[in-house]
DNA sequence: CACGCTACAGTACTAAGTACGAGATTGCTA
DNA sequence: TAGCAATCTCGTACTTAGTACTGTAGCGTG
């Protein structure tokens, strides 16, 4: 028998420029992007590093690829629903979608190049708005204004030092304890108040500001529009 | 003479832990987060890698120093003055300082220890709000809100392709015909009606937002608040 | 004047990205 | 069915990066 443990019994499924992109993003949702090294990679997928340049060109057009298939897990909405639930409904899978993967948020930034996913993503979500009636210009507000809180508050939940199972408390404590304890007095009120009290959960703040927004933009459809 | 050319003519200014956070800075505003290598930065402040070591402990720490460098040169708010305003300027601020330096937008995800400029920061705006009659609880969803948009436009500036003088349609027109045509309709709609429109900034997109959330929070300051 | 502290530098080890070319495997053709 | 070409995989090795360990030069203090 084969002496490596990972794979399979028999054989392993073939490499794919597919399997590479899930491969890389399985091992960044383990240990961080930084654990994802072209070694860690072939690790995981039971090959050897040089392997994967067969279906990538180089590191770059992983991360590229990840980066577009992290946007393909975001559900798109759609032009026949009314444009506020649709709208909701997106902007809370975006979110779960880049808790899953806080890695990509940092990823976006230096890549500018979108592939074929984030294209529909943002052909999709544009298409719904300006069938509810939006104005071109409007249109590029309201999205302008939608993602950035998405995206902002994905990077915001990622900064936390708590993610896990661990009490908010727990992982706070330590942090209060070692900051002068008036030298940040609004900050330590908010603390002690709110954010160590048993059952906050800085997650829910999510629904409050999209709210605020989806009722914003609300007010601003013409009224002639219809749908 | 010495060999080297950086160095000023005489001898150069000690190095320090401020000087060392500097250099970072500069070399990741020339050339991204990353081209900043203990080597280059080593090379920017004319001494050889290791000597940096007696300032800093590792890497690392460097990352951290500069994202709370960078929110230093944010201005903060001040609780003396209206909190509209305080909050706009606040705002405004942040934008620009992380359209300088745009790097610090994806280092922020990867690091959990605020430092103290980031506290102070906190803090002052926080006790803004406060100071405004906003609860502990609004407060927290005012400010999650306001920053979330803040975080999350910088990021979306700093993906796109354009940031400098170059005409956005210089940049955009190859990507625009190397996409199927048709297939992204509403994408390209907005891109030949707005965005490649010959005085188009997206920049200026950030007000629209700031003033819905800036009106949305007005609204839900209670009417017994003063100031 | 010796001692030792601090800042800086030299050397070298490890990990990561990847160029190059060889070996293996597969499927097609004659 | 034998041979071949395209495709996939891997072994080796070079380059760059982070940094541990060690040496050393200048300085103030007893």
């Amino acid at each position: 028998m084969p002496e490596r443990g990972s794979e399979s019994p028999g054989e392993r499924a073939p490499l794919s420029r597919e399997r590479v992109l899930r491969g890389a993003v399985a091992v960044a949702d383990e240990g961080g992007i930084g654990s994802l090294t072209m070694r860690s990679l072939a690790r995981e997928l039971g090959v050897k590093p040089m392997s994967l340049y067969h279906h990538v060109a180089n590191k770059d057009e992983i991360l590229d690829g990840i980066v577009d298939l992290v946007f393909s897990e975001i559900e798109l909405p759609s032009p026949d629903g009314d444009w506020r639930p649709e709208m909701h409904r997106r902007a809370i899978s975006a979110r779960l979608v880049l808790r899953r993967h806080p890695w990509a948020i940092g990823l976006m930034e230096s890549r500018s190049t979108p592939g074929p996913a984030t294209l529909r993503h943002h052909d999709a979500t544009i298409g719904t708005l300006r069938g509810a009636g939006f104005s071109v210009q409007m249109t590029a507000h309201a999205y302008a204004l939608l993602d950035s809180y998405i995206y902002g508050f994905a990077l915001q939940e990622a900064m936390l030092p708590f993610n896990g199972p661990e009490t908010v408390a727990e992982v706070a404590e330590p942090i209060m304890l070692q900051m002068p304890a008036d030298k940040y007095p609004h900050f330590a009120e908010m603390a002690t108040e709110l954010i160590l009290q048993p059952g906050y959960d800085f997650g829910s703040e999510f629904e409050f500001g999209l709210g605020v927004i989806l009722d914003a933009l609300a007010r601003s459809i013409p009224a002639t529009a219809g749908r």
